[in-house]
This record gives C-alpha cells, structure tokens and sequence, in this order.
DNA sequence: GTGAAAGCGCTAACAC
DNA sequence: GTGTTAGCGCTTTCAC
C-alpha cells in the first residue's frame, strides 16, 4: 500500500492516471473534477488508478489552467497578537477551517499590513485567491468594502463603511442580544444602569450600546452611565474605574464583551464592590473569561464557531455563483451564571 | 492612481510589463525573483512598469513552472478547537504569520482529518506545498516523522517518535524550566512537592516532570506526588482534586500549565486551602490564565511567538537549502507573582 | 461520452 | 545582461 514496487518516486501526474486507466487526460480530469459525463466504466478504471498511483491534482497547473485558485483568503488585522488573543477571533477562524476542510479550497491567512495596504489588495486583486472573509471588528475596513467590488467578499461582523448596503455580512444580532442582557437586568430588579461599551467606532460596539438604550427604554427608563472600553480585560477595568469615579450610583452594568466583564470585576473587587449583590452584570461572549470569572457571568452565548462555519459557508456559494442573502444573522442565547 | 484611463480593467501580466517596459519577458522575471544579472536602467525600467499597471505574479504560473508552491502548511489537529482555545498555540500561529508574512510564503491552515489521515499525507506529499509545520504536542505524531523524509518538516514541540533523531524541531527547553519552576518552590522554604503533569504521551508533558525530579533530587529530595492533567482548566482541576484525596500533605506543587493551573486553583479554593499560605504554586505558561488567576501565578514565560517565528524561520531557511541546526532551543525566563 | 489540441502565465536553460 | 525557446500539469473548447 505504501510501497509500489513498480512506480518510480514520483509525484503522478495526470497523464499517468490517464495511461494507467487506459483513458485519455480529458476522461481522468472530468473524473476528477465530478463530471457525470463519464461512463461508469471509466469512472471506475480511472478511479482505480487513481488509488494505485496515490494521485492528487497539482493544485497550480489546474488553478493556472481553470483560473480558479482553490484559495479562500482569511485577512487578519496587522496586530495578529491582539487578534488571536481574543477567544471570539480564534474559534471563527476553527470555524472557518472547518468547513473549508469539507470543501476543495484551502484557507491562507494573510495579514493585512498597515504599512502597505495596496501590497494587500493588489494580492487579493491578482487572481491569488477566489474570495476573502474580513473578519471586521476593526477601525476603517472601507478598503475591503472597495475590495469586494473586485472579488466575493463576506464580512464577518457588520463593517463600517459609507455605503455599507452592498456587502456580505454574517453576524450576530447585536442588538438584539444586547437588549436581551439589558431586559435581564431590569427583569431582575436592577433600576440604574450602565454600560461599559465597545469602542464607538465597531459596529458590534454601536449596537450593543442601542440594545442597552433600547431595553432601557422598554422599561421606561434612561441612562447616560455609559463608559467606553476597547474590548480587552484592562479597558474594560479602566472603563469601570471611571464609570465608579463619576460618582452616580448604579446597580447593575451591561458590558459589551466579556473580556472588558473580567476587567471590569477587578475593578470592582477593589473598590470592595460585590457582584452581585451591589451590582449586577450581564455580558456579551461566553468564553473562558465569562466561565472562569468571580463570579461566572451571565452572559451572552454568541457561537462563534458557528459564525466562523456560516461566513465561509456563504463565500464558497457566493463563488459558486449560487444565490446567497446578503445578510445572515446568527441567533445568540443567555446563559445564566451567578453575576446578577 | 487607482484609475487606469488606458488599461484595461484586465488582470496585468507579465507579458504585458514586458511590453510597457519595452524589455522581453525574461527580463521583467529576474527582476521580479531579484536577480542582480539586470542592469539598472532595465531595472527602472521594469519597476516603474510593475507600479503603472499594479503587476502582481500570478502564483499559479509561477509555481508550475518554478516547482515551487510558496506556501508552507500549517498543520493543525482535527481537535480545532482545543487547540486554539490554547493561548499557546495562537500566539505560536501568530508568529509564524507574522514571520511569513516579510517573505514570499504564504500560511495555509490544513487541518488533520483523523478520519483520513492519508488525505492529508497525500496533499502534503502531492507538491502542494514546499514545506510544513507540525506544532506538535499530541499523541502521535509518528505520520509526521514519515512525512519528513519527503518534504521540509519542522516541528514545534518534539515529536513523541521512536526515530526521533532525524527532525528538526523548535522547542522550549522543558526540562530546563521545569526545574527552575521547581527549584523556586524549595528556595522558598516548600518541601513536600506535588506536581500536576502533562499528558505523558507528550515530550512536553514528560520532560517537564522529568525536571520537576531532577529538581527534587539536587535537594535530596524525593516525592510521589504526581497527578497527571490533560493540559486543561478542568484537567487541573481533576488532577488537584486527585491530589488531595491522597491524604498526603504537600505544601507546594509545580504545575505543567498555566491552564491547569488556573483549574487547579479553584479545587483548592474550594477545599478551603489558600495560595500561597497553605500551598505554593508555581506553572509552565504565562498566558492570561497565569496573569489573571487568583492569585496572580509565579510561572515561567515561554515566548509563544518567538517560538512561532522560529519554526517558521528554520523551515523557510531548510527549504532555501540553508544550513539549519537540528535543534532549536528557545530559552525561558520564570516571572514571580503571588503564588509563591 | 471521449479524445485532440491549444493554451493558462510564468520560469529556466540556452544562445546571443 | 538580455532575449528565445520550451515546457510546468492541468482544463477546456471542439470535433467525433
């Protein structure tokens, strides 16, 4: 099985398979690539051949020669160390290579330089891939919005761009979500709240902030106690520091990712604040930090992993030329722990 | 500068630089693959070609023709998961890109289908790519030894082979820092040692109890302690409780990962022991698990993403036909916190 | 349903 | 130093 006596070390070729099967080099390719054009005879004489020769397609010469790359580029920010320091990004990108796994394409990361973002573009532009997932939580991704007039383009996470109405987007509903976290609170006593918010220039930011506002508003009620975090455990603990210094009292927060959650506990812990019986919190992302917090936090469960198989899902149909909604929303839960 | 009145709205190739540059097709390919056989004025020539039309090579092309791909697979376990649920292993993904991404390689993620391991072996071996990376710290890893006699292959982490001697492999020394995290426990006054290990099927999860004991032994000392974990918050924690039902006092215990740790710490808590009072704890990792533990843990720092670097470094070099040490050791460094 | 022929865009000898 | 000539291994019309 692994020893042919008779092969010679050689990576086959085609044309082998082809002499193999006593067919010619059209047969073998249609077999290849699933042409039902193909007698069973053949099928099976060509795919036995295939087996005994140990065959697989030279990915270049079918790309070169199809003009299809078989490549499904993943563009990650330049500060790579923060990306995958979040939980969320890692298990989108599982998601992703999952999926793609199933499939023919193969996934490359690139890392979109700062320094250089036309090296980035004229690469996704030169026919090196046959689409591209932008993972977008980040500042100004107007460029790849541009991109996608060249290239199918699925955006993880709604981008903030001018004329946002044609992309592709998977995302959860943040607001949605976030109205859920916020009603928690209320339905549970708390009348003052705030909010440590993500940075107002995300739409995952902007949204959870409308969710908080909208539930706020549901019960009749108003806030200005809103602090902005970065979405990390030490904005989000410089975020309840302020929230504190202001000096208005509250007794329950909603904050917009679990990491600034983890943050924001400390910070409370040291101004010998408990939670929750003096104030209450409900978060976004169920991930290590919202399981292993004192105490566990009730939290928004948005599966990422989940997000990471559907954005690739929709790219791969979006290239297959078949029809794909522009928007696809994935559904979150409330998990609930003991923070409220 | 974006729009080309006079072009197309074609993909450029290099033909069509060879013409606006008014040189032959060869020449614009030297100076795209840096030869210094060009002379300067050809050089200026071409280069301000290249930026007029925003030539970028097509890859396809070049690697059939050149045999070379230009891309280097990183290899990662079916368990996707798992594995970048491990701050480790994302910081290791993250150097390698970062790394990859100042040449012309380019990081595809293949996942390794348990179910068909020969897939991936054939995908590997079929000239798809000019090398790969294996972060290796999983059962058995003996495919991938195989796979190195046909392909540029390093390894991060030693590979639990029998033929081990041949590979080239980037690791931390465990054994090494396994000591000193252990040594630090007796230089703080700690003589009844515990250790939670690694999964003894891993070189890392070996080496670094083997260290724990040669730590003992320059003491004179001597312990059974030893629970083994499965590298995870919940692993730790079973293996602590483990420990503890033991009946066998100890009063300071080495940890062969943060993560564990952090699990571990919470069965303590919950006995009613305290850290560092009742036990001292030291750990391998000084992720956010090791930063944001209560308390705060003594650990060693092994520089995930200059690990990452590295492994890619050798690999790119090993491909290039450079001459490469066949370990690489990537020193640690213990950071003291409160858990001592 | 199957084969023959013509490239895909580039690199790599080889002459000049 | 530069151009010419062949392909790299595959897909893809187009006849049959």
């Amino acid at each position: 099985m692994t020893e042919d006596s008779t092969a010679a070390r050689v990576t086959p070729t085609l044309e082998m398979v082809a002499a193999v099967a006593g067919v010619s080099r059209s047969t073998v390719s249609r077999v290849v690539n699933a042409s039902p054009r193909v007698t069973p005879d053949a099928l099976k004489a060509v795919t036995a051949a295939i087996d005994q020769l140990g065959y697989v397609p030279n990915r270049a010469a079918r790309s070169l020669a199809s003009r299809r790359t078989f490549t499904i580029a993943l563009v990650i920010p330049e500060n790579t160390a923060k990306f995958f320091a979040d939980p969320y990004f890692a298990s989108v990108v599982q998601g992703v290579a999952m999926y793609l796994s199933g499939t023919d394409y193969t996934l490359t990361l690139i890392i979109a330089s700062e320094a250089e973002p036309e090296k980035t573009r004229r690469y996704l532009q030169g026919g090196n891939v046959d689409g591209a997932l932008i993972l977008s939580h980040h500042r100004d991704d107007r460029s790849y919005v541009q991109l996608a007039r060249s290239l199918p383009v699925v955006f993880g996470g709604r981008p903030m761009s001018q004329e946002g109405e044609e992309n592709f987007i998977v995302d959860v509903d943040n607001v949605a979500a976030s109205t859920v976290a916020t009603r928690y609170l209320l339905d549970h006593g708390r009348r003052r709240l705030a909010t440590i918010a993500g940075p107002q220039n995300m739409a995952a930011g902007i949204d959870r902030v409308e969710g908080w506002r909208a539930a706020l508003a549901e019960a009749g009620l108003h806030s200005d106690l809103l602090e902005e975090g970065d979405f990390t455990p030490e904005g989000g603990a410089a975020a309840m520091e302020r929230l504190l210094a202001r000096g208005e009292p509250f007794d329950g927060v909603f904050i917009a990712s679990a990491q600034m959650a983890s943050g924001a506990l400390g910070a409370l812990r040291s101004h010998g604040l408990s939670v929750p019986a003096d104030v209450a919190i409900t978060s976004m992302d169920n991930d290590y930090f919202a399981k292993n917090a004192t105490p566990p936090l009730t939290t928004i469960d948005q599966p990422a992993g989940v997000q990471g198989t559907k954005i690739a899902e929709v790219l791969v149909r979006l290239i297959n030329g078949e029809e794909v909604e522009k928007l696809t929303l994935i559904p979150t839960e409330l998990v609930e722990r003991d923070s409220v």
